[in-house]
DNA sequence: TTTATCTGGACAAAACTAGGACAAACTTGC
DNA sequence: GCAAGTTTGTCCTAGTTTTGTCCAGATAAA
């Protein structure tokens, strides 16, 4: 349950500087207190000393609230609103969908805990449901709303990761068919696709590029951390499946990244991994770290360990390396 | 959750400054005031210092004004039309937008320029840009933007098209990388992707399956037709790439599905093709039409015949035969 | 000591408002 | 086909509101 805890909730401790603040909204100091002043848009805690403590909390309102003034809105209007509000204002208006019942959204808390399992079980259960009626809009709708629950991390883990292992172990002792699986797979991603751009955009987030390398044609688990690290401001170059070495290395100088992440799924013995690995590692600055994930990394573990890459145990797993590595606290190999 | 309502209806609550609408629609703010004042197409609610403030509803009407005003309609004629008028006439209007045939050219008054060829070369160029400098936030907010001038069977055309082509080309020519172009594709995978549910459902729609035969994994062209056929009021059962005949086929069956659209690209001359194609035909009900699309799929024209499957030569031929569909004035096979 | 942050206020740039002017594009009448 | 009228997008001025930046003097941290 402690992985849980930390994935799904937005830390409200403060401990943040006002600098540290400003670099990491894109925001200058004097702005941040001006726009306190005047319209108490966040009202940090306070050092025995009088200085300002932020939380990721603030700083995750701050990013948001400048993001919706650079679309053309009102300090007042977004001035008041709590975090979850400013996140559906901001994808409203990046990616213009009819809003859902305001109402509802500012009255929710700020947060959200995870899920009881029972209710994730019922959620996983309506999706396999439509997947076998082949109803995609009700699927649609049914992701819609399992997210509106729970934080996109949360929601990866609690539902979207159960739903696929179960959807595979189905098909693959046959109750589900193939067709099924295609339905749910493509719309999946298009679903978790469209995230990416939900949050942020500063222009002063780190980057990260995302693929899978050449032979690996699922870029399902790809999208989902694409997805994922939008949320802790990262700005993600994502590249679809099935990209060569040489072409992840080009892309990751020409973009100055500052870290690479790959999936490995199917086939999991492919026997070009090890040498496209190899390839990207050699030609990568060896101060870009190399991710691996996904079901098929544990085959090859040795060769991962032998190159220097990382292999995070689970997207918690991944998500926490990255904070640590934005922040610069990163510690290098594990 | 009323989902018919919150899906179809607009929101009415005055809350926009004039600067997001101006964002939203691509109109200046300059152009929205002097509208209001000419002819009073907007009557936005104030602020108490005057400022304007303008709902979702507005914010829609807007939009489609400019659309129908591009499509040569006259301001006077458009301004009193309500949100549902407005929808009507967009619609019409783009039935011979894009259309290049000498049919169309009698119904289609004189006055229509769908858009500047220049312009649209110059959003080309601009997207071809962001591609090569790997920015792919500037390359989602051009594609927004684009898709803000013109309606969506036209910015597939007139844009969407060309742009493939170009980065095709650039790549084979080595002018561009393949990074570059597997950036642009994964990101066109999630963008008109997510543009499929944007219109409103109300349940009795006609449903089409749209996917690619065992072996073509490019699913590009599909996921066009899949938003494309959502405009004329086609739901789609979308499966992605790569999918076995047998599964199309008892997809088609168990949704009840009207019609099925294949995309093929490449390899051009998969020796699977022809048993795919054959397989899916005998096993569909007859009165199922199946289109093939693609760029690949004259390289079948032959086979296509003999199995009394359709070939539509362009995404507006296809979607002109699914019309006819539709109205079940549809006259079978070619 | 030097650097960072604090408060409160001043100031200026940017954005919005209203009303009107103007030129280009289009329509209509002859 | 040409001239007169209409429609339409853009720009200007002048006054108001909103928003970003800067300064001064004080306190705290490195």
């Amino acid at each position: 349950m402690a992985t849980l805890e930390t994935i799904s909730s937005v830390d409200t401790s403060p401990r943040h500087p006002i600098r540290l603040v400003a670099n990491r909204t894109g925001l200058t100091v004097d702005l941040i207190r001006a726009w306190e002043k005047r319209y108490h848009v966040v009202e940090p805690a306070r050092s025995d000393t009088k200085r300002r403590l932020y939380s990721d909390y603030d700083i995750e309102r701050l990013r948001l609230i400048r993001i919706a003034k650079q679309n053309g809105r009102r300090l007042v209007d977004v001035a008041p609103l709590t975090l979850e509000a400013l996140r559906d204002v901001v994808s409203e208006d990046s990616r213009y969908e009819v809003s859902q019942d305001v109402q509802a959204e500012i009255y929710r808390p700020n947060w959200t805990s995870p899920l009881e399992s029972s209710e994730s079980a019922d959620d996983i259960d309506a999706l396999l449901f439509s997947v076998q009626t082949m109803d995609q809009h009700r699927f649609d709708q049914l992701l819609q709303e399992g997210l509106v629950k729970q934080s996109l991390p949360a929601f990866l883990q609690t539902v979207i990761g159960p739903l696929l292992a179960e959807i595979g172990e189905s098909t693959r002792l046959g109750k589900m068919r193939i067709a099924h699986e295609h339905m749910a797979t493509a719309h999946l991603r298009t679903f978790i696709g469209a995230l990416r751009f939900r949050e942020t955009y500063t222009g002063n987030e780190p980057k990260i590029v995302i693929t899978t390398p050449t032979g690996q044609l699922h870029e399902l688990g790809a999208v989902m951390v694409a997805a994922l690290v939008s949320v802790d401001g990262w700005l993600s170059v994502y590249l679809g499946p099935n990209t060569p070495a040489d072409e992840i290395a080009a892309c990751a100088m020409q973009s100055g990244a500052r870290a690479v992440s790959l999936s490995l799924t199917y086939p999991a013995d492919d026997p070009r991994i090890p040498t496209e690995l190899t390839r990207l590692r050699s030609q990568l600055e060896s101060k870009i770290p190399v991710f691996v994930g996904g079901s098929a990394a544990s085959h090859h573990h040795e060769l991962i360990n032998r190159l220097g890459l990382l292999s995070p145990k689970s997207l918690d797993d991944l998500r926490h390396s990255l904070n640590m590595l934005r922040d610069n606290r990163f510690q290098g190999i594990a």
